[in-house]
DNA sequence: GCAAAAGTGTTATCCCTACACCCATGA
DNA sequence: TCATGGGTGTAGGGATAACACTTTTGC
């Protein structure tokens, strides 16, 4: 492969769109690119692949250096491969989508990046490359998803309230829901089990705490 | 990019999982390897990027060149990577779904392919590279979006019976459905129009011609 | 006792499913 | 007239959507 121009030279990287909702708003993960080009403005976080990595494990693996931030749900988004997409030739990236409950949101910087942050979706900076239109193809992704799968869980803490379920699900999907309705079909997916503890957080009464029965698993219901 | 080893050095193809239905089979279009590696054996269509191109002008290119079949639907299905994928070294490819009506069945091998044929994907042969992986990944996305788009149209001729609708949704789910329920679910979907005219194709009652009311267009329902 | 969020059922509506017979044609 | 696929309606069951009040707690 690409031995003396034998095929056409060409780069791969990844590209993560990393989700987590706090703060009432869904956030994306951001780094302040440390070198050209596009030096000092913000980015996804990603890079080069390896010679002996997988696609997923280049995500992985850049995602923690970049941004310290690792263990989390990732799935495969999409590949954006225009030709003039990269200002230094043939950059074709294999963008993915992961997903970070708030309890573990604290990024640092690290290797390429300076600094890494979190930015409200409807509120981002100037962006370098595509990436605009990457984090629209991730959004699009995880409200969609939210309707046909458990994936909603992986933006939660290990321990949760239904409140909580629910809130995530207004956020991301940008409308309210009725509680009662909300709660009957959480649980009719068969999920999740109560813990038996409950959170006291405020002057009112406290909420039953849930986990999932199968930690760290994303299934598709319907 | 890729200047003197700055990058890894990687190549990147496309893939194309050709679908018809046609013969009460859901067939897949592959074609015979005219060089190596994998000379002789059966492969999905496909082949490297050119520098100028983007991902589905490539697709596009390459499934006119190695089969004379152009025109068609084709949807992006997932970018296969695994660093032993390829004997040549390292190819990363950005595997695509494609329909064809069976009234534009009749390919013709080219360029790198020695003849290109269908094979029903029940019975396959040996394949090159992962690609039983890649074909079984986009059987998978076609079953799915039947049931949530109007993608089955894009297997039917310009004008068709609803009864061959049904049988299109018949092989590719794998299971028979009610003739009633089925009209009336596809009629509510609203994209068909009556073409006022009939085909008469045995002895029996002559069945009216639909066809898209939007044709070339595949809208997400539900 | 008051404010604030947790928790809980019933009813009406819509959608999906099951199901059987007549129609138009060619041979 | 017979064989073949085309074409049509209804009723029951399950899922979804609308809707309001009581409970528990901290202050």
């Amino acid at each position: 492969m690409g031995e003396s121009g034998k095929y056409p030279v060409v780069s791969v990287t990844t590209d993560i769109v990393v989700f987590s909702v706090f703060g009432a708003k869904l956030n994306v993960l951001l780094i302040e690119r440390g070198r050209e080009p596009f030096i000092g403005q913000w980015a996804l976080p990603g890079g080069f692949i390896h010679s002996d990595e997988g696609l997923e494990d280049c995500a992985r693996r850049e995602l923690k250096e970049e941004t310290g931030v690792s263990g989390i749900y990732l799935e495969q988004l999409f590949s954006f491969g225009a030709p003039e997409r990269d200002p230094r030739g043939r950059v074709i990236t294999v963008a993915y989508l992961a997903l970070v409950p708030p309890d573990r949101v604290s990024p640092r910087g690290g290797s390429d990046a300076r600094r890494a942050e979190w930015f409200g979706v409807d509120d981002l900076p100037r962006l370098a490359f595509d990436h605009h239109g990457i984090i629209a193809t991730g959004r699009e992704r995880l409200i969609a998803k939210l309707g046909y799968s458990t994936i909603a869980f992986q933006l939660l803490p290990q321990e949760f309230t239904l409140s909580e379920v629910q809130t995530v699900h207004e956020i991301v999907r940008g409308r309210r829901l009725d509680k009662r309705n909300f709660r009957k079909s959480i649980l009719a997916l068969d999920v999740l089990r109560e813990t038996g503890r409950r959170r006291a957080e405020g002057s009112h009464r406290p909420a039953m705490l849930y986990e999932l029965a199968h930690p760290g698993t994303v299934v598709i219901v319907r």
